[in-house]
DNA sequence: CTGGAAACAGGACATACGTCCTGTTTCCAG
DNA sequence: CTGGAAACAGGACGTATGTCCTGTTTCCAG
């Protein structure tokens, strides 16, 4: 007797970024399935009809949208510049530049979910080493394309792109305990100092 | 009518193990304390009489056990060594070796701790944000140290030292999602080749 | 010796949480 | 038109969890 409408791609993306919200800022842990209800709108039945557990809202979080995070902020920048240092530079620029405007530092998501959901599941797990290999990959690919054109000093791709990837998390991991984006801003110096030396 | 033995340090000190112990391994949110009441041998009484709260809990876990951890990982051998390269060398050189040695790559509980505690309280998020600036000054000093000796190339101390607690809080976090120490060991050489360049 | 505070025992209690179940509505293939 | 699967509604159910409460024991100051 009512005007419903089934729209389930709809709801599944209302799902999907109230988890990724409440994911990275409170915890996958600390957060309830009910808030995540009451922000998307569904009711329980519809809930459980896309995502039966949570971990399964977990996973698609993670291989959805936090993918799709790390493939916009850095994965873009980095294979659309230049040179591998100036993509990196660029993507710091740009997430330095977001945390200024808002008031709140919120963390990498990717590394964020990654050391909380390292402890507790398996596959959950595995889900984030592989984006965080795909994010490295990607760098890697870039410094051996600088490598074979003569834009780079020798260095090992692979070690380099950890590295890379490491500085920024750790930034942002202290940048978030803080709520201070400048400590972000030391780290993108020093990153492209690093890449620069001896180039 | 039984041997009992009021030992008030000796338990506080079993439940703060425990409690360390599970909060880096699964988690502060998703440890029962339960779990901690069973591991540490407490009782219900015992337990609330030592931390009344779980967030008390988590704060004394920060203060006591967190801060001991990267005061004897990372700020005495910075401290006693040479120069703060040959410091963070070290500390890099002993926490793989480490993880080396045993089967399972745990990540850095101050990096574990901060990230998960961030965004769910403001006091203990402020705890983890006092380590960190501890954990750079430490390093920063020395940095100083050795630049008032021209031991070391022109540079900010304090980016400096907010960039090796990055490169190694980052390389933990990758180390331990995909369970591969090596992953360590290369950003521990990329970082003191920063630190050497120029030198 | 003794009183009182600290330390501990053991469990109750309310609630919050994830999951599941039954029934209803929408939608499209045939 | 229609049957059936998918999508959704609404809530029950069992359990896990943090906190609190009452009573008992230990320990030391006075």
């Amino acid at each position: 007797m009512t005007g419903r409408r089934n729209d389930p791609q709809g709801l599944r993306r209302r799902i999907l970024d109230a988890a990724f919200d409440r994911f990275v800022a409170r915890g996958y842990a600390a957060t309830p399935l009910q808030d995540l209800r009451a922000e998307s709108g569904a009711t329980g039945g519809a809930f459980a009809h896309h995502f039966p557990t949570k971990k399964a809202l977990a996973l698609a979080v993670i291989e959805d949208r936090v993918a799709e995070a790390v493939a916009r902020a850095w994965i873009e920048p980095v294979e659309r510049a230049p040179t591998a240092r100036e993509g990196v530079a660029l993507a710091f620029e740009r997430i330095a530049a977001g945390l200024e405007a808002q008031g709140e530092v919120r963390g990498c998501p990717l590394n964020t979910l990654a050391l909380e959901v390292a402890g507790q599941d398996a596959e959950l797990s595995a889900a984030a080493a592989a984006l965080f290999a795909r994010w490295r990959g990607a760098i890697a690919a870039k410094l051996r394309a600088d490598l074979g054109a003569g834009r780079l000093r020798p260095l090992d791709p692979e070690a380099a792109a950890a590295f890379v990837v490491a500085a920024y998390s750790g930034a942002m991991a202290q940048a978030r305990a803080a709520q201070d984006p400048s400590l972000l801003r030391l780290c993108a110096a020093e990153t492209d100092r690093w890449l620069a030396a001896g180039g």
